[in-house]
Formats: C-alpha cells, sequence, structure tokens
DNA sequence: GATGAATGAGTGTTCATTCAT
DNA sequence: CATGAATGAACACTCATTCAT
C-alpha cells in the first residue's frame, strides 16, 4: 500500500491530539474515557474519574465546567479525526487513480478505519451509547461526519456505475448496505473475536464480507 | 402467505402480555419503558417514572424490588417474544415445505418481525442501550436469543447450501451477513422513514436489501 | 418448698395471658416479640412481623392502632407479673411465717422469679432495650414495679433488723444491694451459662451470690 | 491519694481524644452521641444529626462512609479508654505496692473510672443500648475490655487471697460479684443521685457499697 | 493551578399506616 | 375480620459542583 497516504492519515490522527493539554488534564481524560466506556456517562461519577486519574475532584471542574462538558470533549476530537480521511482532498485524488475498483476502495477504507477504531475503542462505545441522548452529538455527527462521508464517496459510487462495475441503485442506499456490513463485521469481530477460544478466523471473515458486498452489488 | 402461521406468531406474541398485571403495574411498565428510552436506565429516576405514570414511588417499589428488577422485568418478555417464532415447532415444519428459497424465508421473517419490532421500539431501544452494562442481559441474549436462532436457522441454510442455493460459507458467517444487512435496513428504517419530507422509499429499500443478500450469498 | 404458694404464683402468671386474643393476634405477638428482642423496636419493621407472623400487613393495624401500641401491649402484661408475687398479700403472710431468715427469702423469690425471667426472657430484652425511649414505661416501672417491691419487701428488711439478722443500713440501699447482686447473677448466667462449653457452675454461683449477699449485709 | 498516678491517668484519657478532628467532625460527633443517646441508634436520622451539627446531610458522609461507622467511631475510642488504667503497666506495680488491700484497690479504681463515666456518660448509654444488635461491639467488648481487665485484676485477686484476706472463691466470680455491685452503685447514682430533692447521700451509698462488698467478700 | 472539605438537591429504597375489597 | 395494594414521608447515602485555602 502507498506509503505517503499512510503517512498522511497518521499525522491527521495524530492533529491536535494532545494539544496544550496538561499532565493532569491527560489523566483526567484518559480515566473518563475508561470509567464512560465501561458504565456510560450518567453511571459514571466525577469522584471515581477524579480517583482513577489521581487528581483531586475539584481539578476536573477547573477544566471542564461541567461533567457534560468533559463527555464532549473526550468525544468531539476522535468523532472528527473518525472523518478524517473523507475530508482530506488529495486522499480521494490519489484513491481514484490508484484503486480502480470498489473492491479496492473497499479494502483501503476498512484496513485503516479498522485500526482507529481499535485505537479509539473506548471513545466509540461512549459515543454510541451517549447518542441517543445528547443532540448536539447527533448534529454533529450528521453534519460532521455523514455528510462529509457522503460528500466524498458519491463521486466514487456514480463513476463504477457509469463504469458498469456497480449496481445501479441509489448511492445511499450503496452506502447503507456497504456501511451495515462492514459495522456487521467490526462488531462481531470486537466482541467475538477476542474471546479467548474463540474460533474466529479474522482472514476468511473479512474476504467474506468483501465478497458478499461485492456480489451483493454486483450489477 | 399462509395465513394460519401469521395468526399463530400473533397470538403467541401476545401471549402473555399483560396477565394479571394491575392496572397501575401497567402505568409503570408504560412509563418506565418511556423513561427508560428517553433517557436510558441510569439517567432515568424511579421518581420521575412514578409521576409519569401517576403512581407514588412506593408503589413502583411494591411490585419490582429494585430499579433493576423493573429494567429486566421490562426487556426480558420483549426479548422472550422475539425469538418466538424460532421457538415454534411448528413454524419451520410449514416454512421447509411451503418456502422454497432462502429469499422466501427472508422475507417471510423480515415481515413478520418488523412488525413486531415497530411495536416495541422502545424497548428495543432500552435493551440496546443497556446490555452492554448489565451481565445479566447479556448472558440472556445470548442464550435464549442467540442460541434459539442459530439453532433453527442453522438446518435450513444447510439444506439450502445442499440444494445449490447458497454460498458455501459458515453458516454464523451467513447469518452474521445476513442479519447486519436486515439491521441495517431497519434501523435507517426507523430512523430517516419516518421523518417529515424524507424521500424514503420503503418498497425499494426493503428490495434492494433482500436482493443485496441474496446476490451476496448467491452460490 | 409450700406447694400451694407455687401454685397460685403459677396461676398468677398465667392470669389473662391469651384472655380473648384470636389465633392470628397470638402470632402477631409472638413474631413481634422475637423481632424486637432480635433487632430493637425501631429496628424492626411491621412488615417483617406480618411475614413472620404469617398474617397481612394490615391485620396488625386492626388490632393495634400503631407500632408502638404493639409494642406496650406485649411488655405491659410481662411487667404487671413480673410484679405479681409482690402484691399477692397471702404470698407474704405465709412468706412472713415460714421464712425466717433473708437468706430463704432472697432463695424464694429468686427462684421463682428466675423461672418467671427464663419464660420471658425476649419480652424482657425488649423492656430493657425500650425504657430509656418510652417515658410511658419508665412510669408504669416505677409506679407498678419499685413501688410495689419497696412496699412489701421494706417491712420484712424492718423486721429482720429488729431481729439483729440485718446490718443496720436504709432499706433502699439494701435493696439496691441485694438486686444489683441478683440481677448480675441472672445476667451473666443468661449471657454465659448456656454458651456451649462455658464452665459455668450454676449451683456453685448460686449459692456465692447468696452468700456473698448474706455475709455482706451481715450487721 | 498518689497523685502522679491520677495524672497520668488523665494525660492517658486525653490522648489522642480530639486528634485531627476539623471542626465540623466535632460538632457531628457530639451532635450524633446526644441524638443517639437520647432515641438510639435506629431511632435516630442522619438528618437530625446534620440538623443538630450545623452541618449538611452529605458532610456527614464525607467523614464517615456509614452511619454505622460514625456509631462506633464514638464508641470504640471511650471503650478504649475505660479500660485504659488496666492497659498501663505501671499502674499496678505501683498499686501493687502502695494499696495493701483490696478495699483500697476498690476505691482507687471506683473513683477515677467514676469520673470518667460521668463524663462519657452518653457514649456508655449508647454502648449498652447498642451492644445487643452489633456483633462488632460484642467482640471488640470482649476482646478490648474484660479480656484486659480480667488479665490486670486476677493477679491482684490470687495475691489477696493468699495473704488471706479474700474469701477463696474463683477470681472470675469474684470479679462478677465486685463489678455488678459496682454498676449497681453507679447506675443508680445516675439515676436518682441527681433528681431533684433527692435523697441520695452519695458519700453514705458509696461507703455501704465498699463496705457491702468487702464483708461479702471477707474470707 | 490544584486541592479537598463542604454543600444540598437528588437517589433508590423502606416504612408505618390506610382503605377498598 | 382479614387482606394486600397503595401511599408519601422519611431514610441512608451519592452526586455534581463550589470555593477558601
Amino acid at each position: 500500500m502507498s506509503e505517503p497516504i499512510e503517512e498522511w492519515l497518521d499525522e491527521l490522527n495524530k492533529l491536535g491530539e494532545e494539544k496544550s493539554m496538561t499532565d493532569k488534564q491527560l489523566k483526567i481524560v484518559k480515566a473518563a474515557s475508561e470509567i464512560f466506556a465501561e458504565k456510560g456517562f450518567a453511571g459514571s461519577s466525577t469522584s471515581e474519574i477524579a480517583q482513577r486519574a489521581g487528581v483531586a475532584e475539584g481539578t476536573i471542574f477547573r477544566h471542564y465546567k461541567t461533567k457534560k462538558e468533559l463527555l464532549v470533549s473526550i468525544v468531539a476530537p476522535v468523532m472528527a479525526k473518525l472523518v478524517a480521511p473523507f475530508v482530506m482532498r488529495e486522499f480521494y485524488k490519489v484513491l481514484d487513480s490508484r484503486y480502480d475498483s470498489y473492491d479496492q476502495m473497499l479494502r483501503a477504507i476498512l484496513e485503516n478505519r479498522l485500526a482507529f477504531l481499535e485505537k479509539h475503542l473506548n471513545v466509540l462505545k461512549i459515543f454510541i451509547q451517549e447518542i441517543p441522548f445528547h443532540p448536539e452529538l447527533q448534529e454533529q455527527f450528521e453534519k460532521l461526519i455523514l455528510a462529509k462521508v457522503f460528500e466524498k464517496v458519491t463521486p466514487n459510487i456514480l463513476r463504477f456505475q457509469e463504469e458498469g462495475t456497480l449496481v445501479n441503485w441509489s448511492p445511499y442506499t450503496i452506502i447503507r448496505l456497504t456501511v451495515s456490513s462492514l459495522i456487521g463485521y467490526a462488531a462481531i469481530r470486537m466482541i467475538y473475536g477476542k474471546r479467548e477460544g474463540s474460533s474466529w478466523n479474522d482472514e476468511k471473515e473479512r474476504e467474506a464480507t468483501i465478497a458478499f458486498i461485492m456480489k451483493g452489488l454486483a450489477p
């Protein structure tokens, strides 16, 4: 795989990561991520977060006005970076020329986002848990994530359809079917793939998933 | 579609529904379902539930020893009924003879369970939200739901594979791919299908989804 | 020991015991006695009493207007009977003529009251625990018990003092010293006398106690 | 009476008394002692304690994890100090040489402990009320108090018996008889000695009590 | 900037008591 | 006479947040 792209992605992912965070602040964010992921936002207490972070309770509120602000400060940057590849203009320029099938595009995205997902598993768990209860998050998600993804992916789909390598359904439908298959793969992989004694064969399942999508979306 | 089966299913779904629930108890369960769905389990307070149900707070605890027992008492029966069709011995006997393709099986299940899902949307939301935090629910889900579904669906998949109408992957993989596509369809349908001014064309999306699965799983 | 006296005492002790109590009422009183003794009045709940008695909660309040009335109804009659021997005019008539020493009087009282104490241990425990918190009980105790005992015992002490067989202290002092020794004996006997592997030798301890009192009160 | 001993005892009693207690904590302990003594542990509410202490209810639980921990934290140190003289190695070394009779030992202990008792009356009331319901307190009492007292007093009793100045009963019996007489004296003194218009003559009663014990335990 | 004691509203739960059946 | 569902005040305890140090 093209090294430049990977490097660019990595840089982008790091972008702003620990920007001007004090040592204590970092500890707080780390502790909060863990505890929010374990028990959910409402089920977590600031005192437990302070304890695990090894700071005083007051210190949390010196950096974040409320508990909810702490939540958002954790979730927002990861969300931003989740969509990063689709925001990069260069990304698809290169992609367009390099990967000349939906299949290859799928593999590229999957591989890159899977690594990201694994790295930020906790935050994503929090995000999924909390999105129904926080309209700000919903809006952010729709505007920042969904819209960007559609914007960037749709032209590619149209191109593949013109080339006659993709079924002639609405791009929204194609994206929906693709994404639900990929999420289904990623979810089961997270839950069962790491259990002891599990018979999960990642290579086989990934190939099956991509084959399933490709055959399902063949013209 | 065979009327008797549908009727049987309906009856089964109703079975034991409000059996021996007092008026107040019903109000409590209704209010709790709504509030749990709105704010999550940990974010809901028993006092608010009591208020919305129009009963005294003490009344809740006369019927349910703890708040968690209230949660489980709401979620468990719906989960049980979700899987009801797969528990019916008759179901597949008839199915085997009537529907002679995976396609038809899919449609039959989808149609029936979709109505159920819509009816119990709140409870399913609660279930999905809370399952990560309550090991009892996880166990129940795996033992009561997943196991039953696999047990009943696997033989049919094997039969279709023998007949050469289904790709030769592991039944687990086939179920995973099918279910993630169906859930994706149902989820988007719930979220976007009912928005005002939505361009969601349910008939078309459902056909696309089934076509996607069938093509994706063709041998 | 004179049989008639014992029989009279026994009859008196039984007097009014189950006077017009329904079956349920008896069960309630029994259950309440046990639970009050185990956990104290404030620490016991009417629901637990109802449960152990095998009646509905409402039934308790049909017979006793409040929880406190239940307490008093349990404690009062036993208190009344505790003092019974001293109220019997016949008792001391006979006593005066039959036992011609403080020593013999002591033994007579001790033996009779010890049996009573053992039989009503629970109620006495309740009484001792609750007396500090219920002024009615205090008053009742002073008026019904203490006053009667002094009234009846004082003449006997004076007589023994005249006869020159008892030290010439105030009867109140003599009663105080006697009673504290007897209570001390009874208390330790209750606590340690029944422990498994206990080396408590009741006969020896009782004789020592009486000898101690007699020598301590010798002129 | 030897001044040095008294001073040592006073110092010992003060030892660690209000060590590192914040102002609020002290108020809480004081309020709790009063209310527990008035109404018993189960009958007291943390909200009332907070109110009387002039602090927020939460403040109580910042210092004591549970209501019971508050109880124990009040009772335990007083119990420990009650037995303090018996723990002092010096105490009996001096006693042995200075007081050469049981009579004098009695007076020394009585005088010192009586002042202590009066000072900590509330806590002792609490202790007596609650000991039947809290096995921790029972154990503590047996191990810390009873055992220490027996350990220290027994050798002295044996010595007096060898010298022929004390009756030849088991040390346990002698301690039991002594203690019940002393407790009886202290109890009545507390209850009646301070009533208005009471005819209680403390000097006389104390002398009578000691004379009673001494005569009762004469060989 | 960091602390942690203090707060008081809020939590889930228990309680003695009532009353329609 | 007995029941047990219903009550709502009270309970012990937790919480996010504040603020003097």
